[in-house]
DNA sequence: GTCGAGGCCCGCGGTAAA
DNA sequence: ATATTTTACCGCGGGCCT
């Protein structure tokens, strides 16, 4: 048994890449995918929004500053990068058949088929796989390959954009030696800054700390863990994702809330996200957490555990409004979040088992309209980024809007760039369209299409 | 009865990651 | 200077049980 290859592989700025697939016009172009609001961050940047220094996790506006007009914003597709990050996976698995995920786009592997392998070989088999995920997929995928997470994941920094970074077994050492000690794996800011101040730099000099400085510094569990790795063992495995252990939703709101009504109020929507993806998971939960963050930044959560764990969306949501406090007492609130924990399966037998299934298909199908429109407003308003479809001129999104006119360019991955045209924002031949089309139609159409004609 | 040790669960804040 | 969303895990303190 040769000595194992992990590999880490990451897609290219990929909700930006998945914006520029679906929608070719923006191919070439910068283009930040986020939060449009003034609390908005940027989840995605192009490499051509990179070059003026736009990055992920950067306040909105500030990106946009520096993109300058060339800038195009759009709000997350969830839905098409879900999909889109499904297929990735699916099209790695055949080749790399135990996959950890870290994210939508990200995954740990571990192929058996390489251990013992030189590193001209791993770099072969890296680069059959990026490949094929870009001749399925049309993404491009990153990949680094090392003899454990760690180093797989640096280096598939180290490869990006478009690349493949194998790093030996001989030269590991002076290449995590070099690097700054907020690279390792574990060590966030607060860390960083602890390290810092005692004048450790790289992680060559947090790995020459003795064992009990290293306790000392960042405690007795965590250190020696964080150690190991600095020194260059890393023997953790890559497994398949467990389930998840807690389903949560939060938001932001634009403006604080300042009384217990509002919080009340805020739950609603929120907790039925939660719920809403606690049932597609199938399980119920234990334990409701409401979680809020105050105008100061400060966090503050409260949580309780029913008897038993339970889908019932009343029952979990008036245990999370107990658990409010008032914003009179604790100050203004900007983020209200609920979550689910201590899930299970629950087979607790009902008394009107078919009622209970009606429920539960009925607060299914007021999940599909995405967001719940504010009371009092009846058609929400077209949006920049939305998804159209039009009679004559097919699937399109929507580059602008506003003064009673909106325009709409129609183009999917499979129909190239298209051209822009322009409707009054109350036009009867265009309607909302699935997201996910602009990954697939026209096939989608040719499928249905089929089934019409036959009889 | 009281005290300790160890083990669990629970609730809360904090850190980290993408 | 800013500052989202979702998940996981750790440490600590308290309660309860053996």
């Amino acid at each position: 048994m040769g000595a194992r290859w992990v590999l880490h592989l990451d897609m290219d700025a990929f909700f930006a890449s998945v914006e520029q697939l679906t929608r070719p016009t923006l191919k070439g172009r910068p283009v930040l995918v986020g939060g449009l609001g003034g609390r908005g961050v940027v989840a995605g940047a192009s490499y051509e929004a990179r070059v003026f220094g736009a990055r992920s996790a950067m306040p909105m506006h500030q990106a946009r500053r520096l993109v300058g007009a060339a800038a195009v914003v759009l709000p997350p597709r969830g839905v098409v990068y879900g999909l889109a990050s499904r297929r990735v996976f699916e099209t790695v698995r055949a080749t790399v058949p135990v996959l950890e995920q870290l994210s939508f786009d990200e995954a740990f592997g571990e192929p058996g088929v390489l251990a013992g392998a030189s590193p001209a070989q791993v770099e072969q088999f890296c680069q059959r796989l990026r490949a094929e995920v870009a001749a399925v997929t049309g993404l491009v995928a990153s990949v680094g390959a090392g003899s454990g997470k760690q180093i797989a994941k640096i280096a598939s920094g180290l490869a990006k954009p478009d690349g493949v970074t194998v790093v030996a077994r001989d030269e590991e050492a002076a290449l995590l030696h070099g690097l700054p000690v907020r690279k390792l794996w574990g060590i966030g800011p607060v860390a960083e800054e602890k390290l810092h101040r005692l004048g450790i730099e790289t992680i060559g000099g947090f790995a020459a700390l003795s064992d009990t400085e290293v306790a000392n510094i960042l405690g007795p569990t965590v250190g020696p863990a964080l150690h190991r790795l600095a020194r260059g063992i890393d023997e953790r495995p890559v497994a398949e994702n467990a389930p998840a252990k807690q389903i949560s939703a939060e938001s932001t709101f634009a403006q604080d809330l300042t009384t217990l009504d509002q919080l009340r109020d805020a739950v609603g929507p929120i907790g039925e996200h939660a719920h809403r993806r606690l049932l597609k998971d199938g399980r119920g939960a234990r334990t409701v957490t409401v979680k809020l963050r105050k105008s100061d930044m400060s966090i503050l959560t409260r949580s309780a555990t029913l008897p038993y764990a339970t889908t019932d969306t009343a029952t979990l949501i008036a245990m999370a409004r107990r658990l409010l406090l008032d914003p009179i007492e604790i100050g203004p609130i900007r983020l209200v979040g609920v979550g689910f924990s201590g899930l299970s399966e629950v087979q607790q037998e009902s008394l009107f088992p078919d009622l209970e299934l009606a429920a539960t298909e009925q607060a299914a199908s007021v999940a599909a309209p995405s967001a719940a429109a504010p009371a009092g407003e009846q058609l929400p308003a077209w949006r920049v980024g939305d998804d159209v479809v039009h009679a004559d001129y097919g699937h399109g999104w929507i580059q602008g809007a506003g003064h009673g006119v909106m325009t709409v360019r129609f183009e999917t991955r499979s129909t190239g760039p298209g051209t822009a045209r322009t409707f009054s924002a109350t036009d009867p031949a265009l309607s909302r369209a699935n997201p996910v089309d602009s990954l697939d139609w026209p096939q989608f159409v040719e499928e249905t299409s089929r089934y019409q004609s036959t009889p």
